[in-house]
DNA sequence: GATGAATGAGGTTTCATTCAT
DNA sequence: CATGAATGAAACCTCATTCAT
């Protein structure tokens, strides 16, 4: 049932989603989805909630399963790799997020905000420990923003182009940030 | 008059925005809205196109002003000037392409990424020449699309942090893609 | 499980009663209800007249206490003290039969009106009795009319005004009635 | 349009009374309602005051009928004229301020309340200048909520009982409190 | 026998859109 | 030409009511 909500959602945005439609994707009646969900701004709440949730821990389970003895850049690539796949695989989830929920007032783009907002200030922890990065705080925190804005693009790609692989975008912005490095597997 | 109208969609979405509050904000009545542009639809077609315009305009002619001698690098940073000024400078027009018109329906996301493609092929044109560049043009086009993305994400961060410029955004991407460049002025 | 409907019908009102407070209430749930009151109309219906017949029941029974020998006055007395008794010590169910039987529509109207009838030709008969009584039937009914709506007035004053008592009531209405009897017990 | 609130609301009761009906009786469509009253609660609130006003203006106009130097029961008679002949005049406006209004949640009650707690003080005040009246301010407001109960019933019965008049419930009323006095012309 | 789960019908409210002036 | 006045259509939400267990 949430299924369906993310969906509609997010291919259809917050205003010009209807419950009508959320039910009859879902295979139930209206008055069901508010009995579990008491209105469309909770529902959506909770969609939004349960992607930025799936998202993250994607992210986090990622960084887990690099080696421990690996190097920075095999647990960048962990991430990267981890992000893609979630993303390509969930693209209704990832455009309710990317695209819906920040095109919507405050609580919203508030909420998604804070998440793209800890995204960032964990690539600019990666950003600062390289020797060659930027010098400045803000320099970092401003480079940061455009390789997030770099990765949720190639998602974006990734979700739209036909036989796009989570490795190819994964690889992409890689090479654009380590351009020495050889491709990944 | 389709100022109001950008702006109203920029800040609300399509859907939210309502005509009632553009033809308020223009100093005009409703009616008068409806003679001059047929519809909602219509309207934001227009604005869309509008702003597309305007942003192709303000990049080509960045372009352009860049002396004829110079470097390819002395180019992108003319270009990413351009753009970044134009976006700092019309956070509503941005809003409205980046973010408004993209979360609609097929119509207006089409039309976007129409200039979307557009813009993403020049900067593939521009990949492809470096000797360092990727060595296909699938590569290409992908490494573009995060490029493309760097710069939007940039454009926003721009946008909502106080005393943030367009020149810094400029730097901050040059920055990603020429490391070795020395600090433009 | 009526004694629940009739509180909240009482206090809410017909259309502004759900079943499912009611249910609550009575800590029961919603289909057993409907398993022993069809619907809520029909619910509505037996708690109105359970409490006509509580109200008639507690009248008659104050008539009947009245020593047989006693004065008209006496008899007047035992009748009001058994109404007033009733209507301050069962609150709800007198706001569900003289303020929201009344507010509805015919099958429910017709019912309390017709209670009131009832009771009306029951003062008028008591009035005419009385040496100093109206002249024609058309003004004993009339008469009775105001004497039963100024009785109704009291019995909601005593339930709204704090330490006020059926007694008070009572006395309050046969003074009005006959100013000339001294103040009883 | 107000009369067709007015009607539909003092025939149906707030609940049960629809935009619907209110719009069709008064010949427009539904939103022209809203465009003109906000909603359905502000809707019951305006016509709420306008009936208190009417009936206030009404009855205070009969007070100032009365001739300057006439007798107090002369007044009074006026007074009472002056509330049946609005009451029979204006059955709705009547129904909806008697009936619908008190069955109603806490803004409307109170309104409704302070207005026949003006009435009552009113009245209260003409019982306690009469010689033979109560002795005690508590016992002064009781009775002039018998008496104010009585009138209200009187009305009620002056509007379902064919060829009943307002001079024949004045006429009812004054002799219950003035016994000795000769019939009204 | 009692209930958790589900729905049909209807109510309030909004909004893009149009005439008559 | 410009607008005040008006509406059709559709959205969100609620509630009396019923099955399958």
């Amino acid at each position: 049932m949430l299924d369906a909500a993310v969906r509609v959602f997010g291919r259809r945005g917050y205003r010009a989603a209807s419950m009508e439609e959320i039910a009859e994707l879902a295979g139930v009646s209206k008055p069901l989805v508010y009995l579990y969900l008491n209105s469309k701004e909770y529902l959506f709440t909770v969609c939004l909630r349960r992607e930025a949730a799936a998202l993250k821990a994607a992210v986090l389970s990622g960084a887990a399963d690099a080696e421990p003895g690996g190097s920075v850049e095999r647990r960048i690539w962990s991430v990267l790799m981890a992000f893609f796949t979630h993303t390509t695989g969930n693209p209704d989830g990832w455009a309710l997020l990317h695209r819906q929920a920040r095109t919507h007032g405050e609580p919203f783009a508030a909420e998604v905000a804070a998440l793209r907002a800890e995204l960032t200030r964990y690539v600019t922890s990666l950003i600062t420990t390289a020797p060659t990065g930027p010098r400045t705080p803000r320099a970092a925190t401003a480079l940061a923003h455009a390789l997030v804005g770099a990765a949720e693009s190639l998602a974006d790609w990734a979700n739209t182009t036909p036989d796009a692989t989570a490795h190819e975008a994964a690889r992409t912005l890689l090479r654009l940030t380590h351009p020495s490095l050889p491709p990944h597997d």
